[in-house]
DNA sequence: TAAATGACTTTTTTT
DNA sequence: AAGTCATTTA
């Protein structure tokens, strides 16, 4: 039989792509940076590359892709099985930072001293120890808002900044001081103190203890750093230092980095992302490719050319020139309604007309908007009308209180020091520890310097009343039962046990109201799906064990894939956007915030409350930069859509239960008029409602006669925004040094005299080494390029002898 | 100690 | 509007 490795069908998947696609795709070697445009269909590149990679031989197990959302990550994986056509697929490190951390920090957390089955917090978890250490430290929660306090501490972590330093930093003490809060430095300090004594991290821990962990022990680093010889960086723009430190020191080895990008839709700059990240790259490894992805497949031109315009007002981009061959389409329609209800119920019917005219489904609708407070209208009224819809975001399933109940059981049973599920559970369902025992019970074990649970367990020395000490110990008995079916019970069974033991099921069983109706088959939900997480782990385990030969951490998790510590650990970062529709595909309008919509498009799109101080959020118009996030959040908005597009404000609407009136959003304004479609903007009310922007622009009504007029308004008319249809010249392709069979050496045995070679200075011995051992620097007398340091974490060394 | 009442805050955006 | 938190009442 003849067989043609070209033509093989593990290849055909290369055909579809456009010039740079390819070149981006089949880019092997070296730092790679991939700067697309929205709707150039990033994702493709990205999995096909993935694919490719493993065409060539790659193994699975060497290629890592990191992403921002468990959705963006599921659907590739798919992707790449599809085009695979068998399993290797599920081999490959493909999830958010935050997972991927999370599994490798499972093998690897003992080293920093927390437990390998440490909690993870999430931003619940979080306030209520700050809260706890608040109290602690007799300080007013109204002047010290959890919330402001966390995130104050989540901006230091996310930037690098550890407790010490950041008591130490001057301008951060300035400004502290100036926020009449000196105390942030103690607290900042007593809340990690609380953590790690809770054996718990928080989501930004995730990504600072990581950092800690390649940066304290080189062997790790180095483990590391061989196994992922490929990584790939999805919304490279949104990566803030940390994430950013940690890739560098993972890519050190091999600078078989691929990172993708679009500064344009940079959004999340409160997370501590900077685009700087972008710029820094190409100074960072030498030969970075750069391939810029400038077609637009997704959308009709008009969506692109608004899109494009309004950008255009934030300056500081990296210049991209965006070209499609798609059609002109429908002009945007601006929708205006008398209140935000109204606006729900034009959606609602819009939906429903365009349902029956055009012959859309449910699922080609999306519904956007700038907060999650606004998805209440739109729910109410597509429920009305009887249109199946999905909210994604908000409150997720795993924050539901009955929910959390239940999973602080099982969190206490597997760590018995996370103080904050004890404190949740201890007294419910009601057993007589009330809220002035738990108190003792906190200062004994403070007292003691240890943690409740220990103070539990010795409840008889500290004098408990004789009933409060009876109802001590059942509960001690009862939670050591629990744990004692860790052994050998998977997740499933011992979650059952629980739920029979506490009476957690019965009571909500017996409540016999709407609520607790709803609670009760939560929580059969929540049994369910554990029942199906254990189900699925013990099929892959056994898959496993056909012959794969596993790496160290994957043996360790396959070893206990079905316990209930490995459940813990995936499901509070898990968001409500990961679970899989469940009734069938679902054909269900979507509703999101345009966060959550990031990276997704839809064929017709609404975007509701385009309004001043909802969209520009009122509390991001204070500086340029933050008005331009929102800008570009904007722009995020507007190139979801594939063909239809409708923006609505509305003149009133609720905000706590009161009625607030927002005038039109500054960037309808900032919207050339050829590709806008102004005749819904009349709506419910009469020709002369709205404020005197509205009515003056209205079409047929006037507008400005007078040029000079409009211009000192707004300035120069926008220009003519003329999309070109034809792609400009292809990238040329550059050669990446070390040449792709240069592989560094494990340099942690490097020792004065040593011969090297370096991947680009060329042969050298080693003339000194100095530093500690996470950060040794190797000075080397190179035979043509004279005396270099060299910093061995980085290093791209050869041993020679 | 537990339930009931009333004052009070909350909303950017996400892992 | 709805949930949280503290104070009162049983």
């Amino acid at each position: 039989m003849l067989n043609f490795v070209p033509c093989s069908p593990m290849r055909n998947y290369l055909k579809g792509l456009n010039e740079n696609q390819y070149l981006a795709a089949t880019h092997m070697n070296g730092p790679l940076m991939i700067v697309a445009g929205a709707g150039s269909g990033k994702t493709k590149v990205l999995t096909t590359r993935i694919a490719h990679l493993m065409a060539e031989g790659v193994d699975a197990f060497n290629i890592l892709a990191l992403t921002f959302t468990n959705k963006a990550a599921a659907e590739m994986k798919e992707r790449i099985e599809h085009m695979l056509g068998n399993n290797e697929a599920r081999n490959l490190y493909i999830g958010t930072f935050h997972s991927v951390f999370a599994r490798i920090l499972r093998g690897e957390a003992h080293r920093l001293g927390y437990p390998n089955s440490f909690t993870i917090y999430d931003t619940d978890d979080s306030r209520t120890v700050i809260k706890q250490v608040l109290k602690e430290m007799q300080l007013d929660d109204k002047h010290y808002k959890p919330n402001t306090v966390h995130s104050r501490i989540s901006q230091a972590k996310n930037a690098l900044v550890g407790p010490l330093e950041y008591a130490q930093d001057y301008y951060i003490q300035q400004e502290d001081m100036r926020a009449n809060k000196p105390a942030l430095a103690k607290i900042y300090k007593a809340y990690c103190d609380r953590c790690f004594k809770n054996g718990a991290m928080d989501f930004d821990d995730l990504l600072l203890k990581m950092y800690e962990l390649l940066n304290t022990f080189p062997e790790v680093l180095h483990k590391y750093q061989k196994k992922f010889k490929y990584i790939l960086i999805d919304e490279y723009q949104d990566t803030n230092p940390v994430q950013y430190q940690i890739t560098k020191l993972l890519a050190a080895m091999y600078e078989n980095i691929c990172v993708v990008g679009d500064d344009a839709q940079s959004i999340y700059s409160f997370r501590g992302a900077t685009i700087e990240n972008i710029l820094q790259f190409q100074k960072d490894y030498d030969d970075v490719q750069v391939i810029k992805l400038e077609q637009n497949y997704r959308s009709t031109r008009n969506i692109i050319s608004v899109a494009n315009s309004v950008i255009q007002k934030n300056i500081g981009q990296i210049p991209k020139q965006l070209w499609t061959e798609n059609n002109d389409g429908e002009k945007i329609k601006l929708v205006r309604t008398l209140t935000d209800n109204d606006e729900a119920k034009f959606v609602s019917n819009t939906i429903q007309e365009e349902r029956l005219r055009n012959h859309f489904n449910n699922k080609d609708f999306a519904i956007l908007y700038r907060t999650n407070a606004q998805s209440r209208a739109f729910e109410e009224n597509l429920r009305r009308m009887g249109i199946p819809y999905r909210i994604y975001g908000g409150l997720s399933f795993y924050q539901r209180k009955e929910i959390k109940d239940f999973i602080a059981y099982l969190r206490v049973t597997v760590n018995p020091a996370d103080e904050v599920a004890l404190e949740r559970i201890i007294n419910y369902p009601v057993r007589g520890i009330g809220k002035t025992t738990i108190e003792k019970l906190q200062t004994q074990a403070s007292n003691n310097k240890t943690t409740v649970w220990e103070i539990l367990q010795r409840a008889g020395e500290f004098g408990f009343r004789a009933g409060t000490l009876d109802a001590i110990n059942n509960f001690v008995v009862m939670i050591k039962y629990f744990q004692s079916l860790l052994e050998d019970k998977s997740a499933y069974d011992v979650a059952m046990q629980i739920g029979k033991h506490t009476n957690l099921v019965k009571e909500l069983f017996s409540d016999k109201t709407q609520e607790g109706l709803q609670r009760y088959e939560n929580i059969q939900e929540l049994l369910n799906s554990i029942k199906e997480w254990v189900d699925t782990q013990q099929d892959l385990s056994q898959i496993d064990e056909e012959g794969t030969v596993l790496e160290e951490v994957d043996t360790e998790i396959a070893k206990n894939a079905t316990s209930l510590a490995a459940y813990l650990q995936q499901i509070t970062l898990l968001t409500d956007a990961d679970e899989k529709d469940k009734d069938g595909t679902g054909d269900m309008v979507k509703l999101m915030t345009i966060h959550a919509a990031k990276g997704l498009e839809f064929p017709v799109v609404f975007v509701g409350g385009v309004e001043e101080s909802i969209f520009p959020s009122g509390l991001s118009i204070n500086t340029r930069e933050e008005l331009e996030e929102e800008r570009r959040l904007f722009y995020v908005a507007v190139t979801r859509a594939k063909q239809k597009l409708w923006l609505s404000y509305a003149n009133t609407r609720y905000r706590f239960g009161n009625i607030i009136n927002n005038e039109p959003s500054r960037f309808i304004s900032e919207m050339p008029d050829e590709f806008i479609d102004r005749s819904y903007a009349g709506g419910n009310s009469s020709n002369f409602a709205g404020n005197a922007f509205e009515r003056m622009n209205r079409s047929g009504f006037g507008g400005y006669n007078n040029a000079t007029q409009a211009e000192k308004r707004y300035g120069p008319p926008p220009k003519k925004n003329v999309l070109p249809t034809q792609a400009p010249k292809a990238n040329k392709i550059v050669e990446h040094r070390p040449s792709a069979d240069f592989v560094p050496s494990d340099t942690s045995t490097l020792q004065e005299g040593h011969k090297v070679e370096h991947a680009k200075f060329g042969f050298g011995t080693v003339q000194k080494m100095e530093g500690a051992a996470h950060n040794r620097i190797a000075t080397v007398m190179f035979e043509n390029n004279g005396e270099k340091k060299i910093m061995l974490n980085y290093a791209k060394l050869r041993i020679i002898g």
